[in-house]
DNA sequence: GCACTGTTTTCCGCCCTGTGGAATTATCCA
DNA sequence: TGGATAATTCCACAGGGCGGAAAACAGTGC
């Protein structure tokens, strides 16, 4: 580990940390780094552009250089969501034998882009490719529920509701009523909403915006997904959608 | 400057650069380090996140942390539009005597959300927080200029076009008509559009993900501001607002 | 205007840490 | 199985980073 690079990437992560500016004692006290290292890091971050000093007040922050390294970083084929999916749905299978997705928010329709199939031979099979309305499906609840309040209604405004099934939530009342509970759950479960003999659980993905970009499900017949054994399975998947979300660069605490 | 961590940098900037991932010897090459410099960086870079190896082709690219700590960046206040905006503003009005403003969208309408008055007794006057619509000011077409097409022909869509004046373009057609040139010059001029007697000329700024999110202005009366002059100020606005885009984090070239 | 306090910035000799060539190990083809 | 390519690991040297302390610089109260 190289000392001097690993002390600059403290610095750099202090400067990143508040939304304010800093001065070097804080960064010090920060840190507890010596004065006069900080001030020798922090001036070759700034020559770098990584950080970045006001004239004025002499104080420092983070630089632009670094949102434009992101930028051209988040672009590589790493960060591509199927490619960061994949893990998250072999696990998922892998822990629970059923078929998971990964499902991607495509205007107000939600795109099944990647498949891990469970190993039983009485199994769900939706093609990849497909395309399904937001509200009647796990994972499109699971997006919904991470839409900001105006995006939602504008959502229930411009599109008619239509039941699927007898248990279909198709009133506006119902879905908004539901999505509060998926809101504290972290998890949507859809139980013979979109198919009877149908059972699926999802958790939302978010990326570095907060956005909400796509979502994990895991589905099967009811004979062996139970309502119950979904509502088990709903930590599994949250857990797996939020690590998506870290890899996306989504920060939980302070999204602003 | 740090030897160790310039030269890190260094090996962080291309493993961002690309979209796939890239070997040891790839960035030897690119940065001309010795390898086993490379390798020792980069073990570190792994260490803390910024770089990640994928275990099955041993090649390495940008980590998850970059886009964490950047994400966080952005948050501070040294990037909040208003305070980048500022010093562009000012430079505007001491260049030309006149009034500049910054317009931030804000739904389908644009904000005036800063200003700098010019020193004329004569000149522009428009209240901070107004809203406008976007057809009718020079900002406004600035940011329809860069919007996608698809979101422009949602836009034509949902609005109705109104004159303000005689001048004002208040068809589709005319609209996208002018808005190809603006995308081509890079700035959007008003000739008394909105108001007579009021002509401005305008540029987008751009965020990190190469959205239109706000637009630089300069108005005055057209007893000062002809449409000759007008126009010769474009590529003085445009560049102010480049420098803006470029501080935000936007990245002209390869915005993916 | 002047002393005082809490900063940031600069300096410099010591020595720890990063350096990079070369040896070692892993991996991929044929 | 063996040969080529690339990734790791190793180690002795010395150059670069370290950090304490001094100097320069605001900002504040008297």
């Amino acid at each position: 580990m190289v000392q001097s690079l690993n002390r600059a990437l403290d610095v750099l992560e202090a400067l990143a940390a508040g939304s304010d500016d800093v001065g070097i004692s804080q960064i010090t006290a920060r840190t507890g780094l010596p004065l006069g290292t900080v001030h020798r890091l922090l001036s070759s971050l700034v020559a770098r552009g990584y950080a970045a000093q006001d004239l004025e007040t002499r104080l420092y922050g983070p630089g632009p250089r670094l949102l434009e390294v992101a930028a051209r970083a988040s672009a590589s084929r790493r960060f591509s969501l199927s490619r960061i999916a994949r893990p998250a749905l072999l696990g998922l299978t892998t822990a629970t034998g059923e078929t998971s997705n990964l499902l991607v928010l495509n205007g107000d329709e939600a795109v099944y882009s990647e498949q891990v199939a469970s190993p039983h031979l009485v199994r769900m099979f939706t093609e990849v490719g497909q395309r399904v309305p937001l509200y009647c499906i796990g994972g499109g609840k699971a997006m919904l529920a991470g839409f900001a309040d105006d995006q939602l209604e504008a959502y229930l405004d411009r599109t008619t509701l239509c039941a699927f099934t007898p248990k279909t939530k198709a009133t506006a009342e119902s879905l908004r009523h539901e999505l509060t509970g998926v809101r504290e759950q972290g998890f949507a479960i859809d139980d013979e909403e979109r198919e009877v003999g149908v059972c699926c659980i999802a958790a939302p993905i978010f990326d570095r915006l907060g956005r909400c970009v796509a979502a994990l499900s895991i589905s099967g017949p009811t004979t062996r997904m139970s309502r119950e054994r979904a509502l088990g399975l709903g930590p599994l998947v949250h857990e797996a959608a939020a690590t998506c979300s870290i890899q996306l660069g989504f920060h939980p605490a302070e999204s602003g």
